[in-house]
Order: structure tokens, then sequence, then C-alpha cells
DNA sequence: CCTCCTTGAGCCATTATTGAACCAATTTGG
DNA sequence: CCAAATTGGTTCAATAATGGCTCAAGGAGG
């Protein structure tokens, strides 16, 4: 038997909820019975569910049951959930706005210590021949470009598309998309970014940059 | 037996994790069960979890399991509280950046009926002389036009921006800001941004807009 | 020979789950 | 209107799972 059942429960609610099992009357079944059919003691339902309510996904009421909260599409929480779907080319069609944007910011404002935490990201990324160490240290190179823009917000953004790439969706299509061959391409790219931003030339920053998420995108949609 | 056992399971870790394996709910198999999987001693997977931990790949809690950094849900949470804090420079930097493409994407992408509601929240505007009316529709004048560029992750990314523009320190900002004469210029503006869609431009939709926010940006920040 | 790593074992501190009981608010049915 | 049933809220002790830590013995490489 497994430990942090709760997790996984709330894991299984949110499924069945967004999978409007209980839209008709926005009701959920007590937690005892929940506690039956999941085959674990209430107070294990009773946490997964106190997680669910804190999220504002779930509200609960003594004496009358829970119930799924109605979601004001314009909170915070219900634009990150709808983002969670993004499909790989919205995104990338979005990267290719805003990272040579980055680039040509960081190109004039990052510091030289920032840039050569950057150089050092890609050097540890080309020097990696193992897969999943390459990907951690491309990625990286990318987050520290983004950190040394200057632009709080736009480091959060990058920090958001991170994440949404991080979930289960994103992994098939980029297993598949790597190739010792392209690790190699990737490899040369980088440099010629950080060439520009050594060189502290915007325009061919963004350029460069451009470059290789045109790569990127053709790799990862096969276009 | 090589030595370095360590270094290999770290390597081995690193592929599963990249490969997805326990991307759904984040946690990784605890370190007992992992040693008897790998066939070696707790120690070792310890040093290799160990390594994992200290470079950020993994975190570890006493009682509860390791998990994967990257996709702690609380780290979601994070990020956008810190985009709460964001400053009206650096969001003007990157509405420059994501409005003058979504009205560009908008003159090929939009349906018909789609450019008519965004004339209709242009009009009610226009026709708008109380303050928040105004506000409003020039709001959904904006987002109406992110809507019908066809990019979801672009639209959540505006409604994200919407929300914290909403939050009280911009209000004052807002405030100051507004005038009747300025109201008049964002109509005429907003009308430039309008006709370049019907006419399916999205050159001109593009630099329309651009121009647009260069107003908006001198009038709030003062430059 | 010395150093570092692995092994196997044991114990500790923290956390999660269980099972139970009782309370408080609400609904249901007579 | 009242009583019973239903439902979430709270607490508690016992058990199990998990990472943190230490130690002694063995082994591989310099």
């Amino acid at each position: 038997m497994p430990r942090l059942v709760a997790a996984d429960i709330v894991i299984e609610l949110r499924k069945r909820i967004s999978s409007g099992e209980w839209a008709e009357n926005g009701r959920i079944p007590p937690e005892r019975d929940l506690a039956d059919e999941f085959g674990v003691a209430r107070n294990t339902v009773r946490r997964a569910v106190g997680l669910l309510e804190q999220d504002g996904t779930l509200v609960r009421h003594v004496g009358r049951g829970t119930f799924l909260a109605t979601v004001d599409p314009n909170s915070l929480g219900a634009v990150v959930a709808r983002m969670e779907g993004t499909s790989p080319a919205d995104m990338m069609e979005i990267r290719k706005l805003l990272e040579p944007a980055a680039a040509s910011f960081a190109a004039t404002n990052a510091s030289t210590s920032e840039l050569n935490s950057v150089r050092e990201a890609h050097e540890t990324a080309c020097d990696s021949t193992d897969m999943p160490v390459f990907e951690h240290w491309d990625a990286e190179f990318h987050h520290r470009v983004f950190a040394c823009s200057r632009n709080d917000f736009l480091k959060e953004i990058h920090n958001l598309m991170r994440i949404l790439r991080n979930q289960s969706p994103w992994f098939e299509m980029k297993k598949r998309s790597f190739s010792e061959e392209r690790r190699v391409t990737y490899c040369g790219e980088h440099q010629a970014i950080l060439d520009a931003l050594m060189q502290r030339d915007p325009d061919a920053a963004r350029q460069a940059m451009l470059i290789h998420l045109q790569t990127v995108e053709r790799n990862l949609l096969g276009r």
C-alpha cells in the first residue's frame, strides 16, 4: 500500500470534477461514501477534500455536504488552470515573441557576472553527453537569459512557461524531439546567442535567439 | 561492480525524471524501494538522491517522501504571488511586446463576427463619458482583440495582466492618468487599430497597437 | 598501506493513515 | 413542530511509512 494516499485522492477527485461527473447539482458524495469507495479512512478523504477546499475548488457546509465552488473565470487560479491546457504550438508562438526580446534586454542590461552565469550554463550543457543533464542545463541557459533581462514580470512569465512545460503531456514530445545531432545544433545556436550578449549587441542577440527558437519549433512540432 | 555506483544512479534517476515517469504527482519512490529496485544499499541511493537534491532537482521531506522540485504545486502559486508585485514599467514593456503581436494575429485569424464584437466594444467605449464605464469597455476592447488572436495561451496571459492591473496600486495610477482629452485620444487610436483589423492588414494592426500603447505608457508613467 | 565508496544494519524524528468517538449544523420525515 | 438521520468538524491514540543519521565491515583503486 502506497503512502500519501490523500495526494492521490486529490488527483482522482480533480479528474472527476473536470470530467463533469458532479456538474449536475454541483454536489460531491459525502466524505464517508468517498472513503468507502476509495477504501481509505474518512480522515484521509477529509484531508484531500480540505486541500481542494483550500485552493478554491470546493466548498463545504456542515450538515449539507460538499459542493463544487462556483468558478470565477477571472480569478487568478482559473486563469492558471486554463493555461495548463496550452498547446505546444501556441506556446512556441509566445516564446518566439518573448525570448528574443528577453535576449535583447539582457544584452543591454545584464551585469558581467550575470553573463558569466549564462556562459557557465551554456558550457555545462555543451559538456553534457547525458540527455537529461543536457536538458536541465539547456533550460537553465534560457532561464538565466531571462534572469538578466531585468524585467521581473518577463522572468516570471518564463517561470510559468517552464512549469507548464514540465507537465506530463510535454514529456513525450520532448523525448521524441531530442537527438544527439540536435544537441550539437542547439549548442552552436546557444553559442551564437552568448556571443551576441557578450558583445552587448541587442539586435544580434534578438536575432540569434529567434533563429534558435525556430530550430526548436521545427524539431518540436515537426514543421 | 565498478565504483561510482551513486553517480550511475544519479544518471538513471535523471533519465526517469525527464521521461516523465513520476510527473503525475511529482513524487518519487521511497529510498528503500529504489534501493531494492537498483539492487544497492539504501545509503548509496541516499547519496544519489542527495546530489539531485543539491542541484535543485528534488526536494525531500522527512516522513513525507521525495518530490520533483519543478512540479511542486506551490511553485505555481509562488510565481503568481511574485507577479502581483509587478511594476507598471515592467508590465508596459511586456504589453508592448504582446499586444501588437496579438493585433497582428487577429488581423489574419479573426472571424467577421469576432471583429464585430471588437467594434462593438470600441463604439460603446467611445460613447461612454463616465470614467469607470469607459475604462471597462476600453479593457474589453483590448481583451476582444486578444480573444480573436486564436492563441489561447496569449489570451490567458492577457487575462493575467488584466487581473494584475485591477489591483489597488494600479487603480490610483489609472485614476491620475485619466482625463477627457486622453479619452478622446484613446478612441481615435482604437479606431485606427480597428480599421487595420477590418482591412485584414497585420502590419498596420501591429503598428497601430504599438502607437496606442506608447501613448498609454506616456500617460501612465509620465515619460 | 591508505583512502574512498559501498554494504548492511539499526535507531531516531517527522509525517501520514487508520479507526473510532463525539459534536454541530442541516435536512428529512412523520 | 419535533425527532431521527445525514453530514461536515474535531480530537485522539495507535500504527506505519519515510527521510536523517551513525557505525562497523568489506572492497576497489592509487
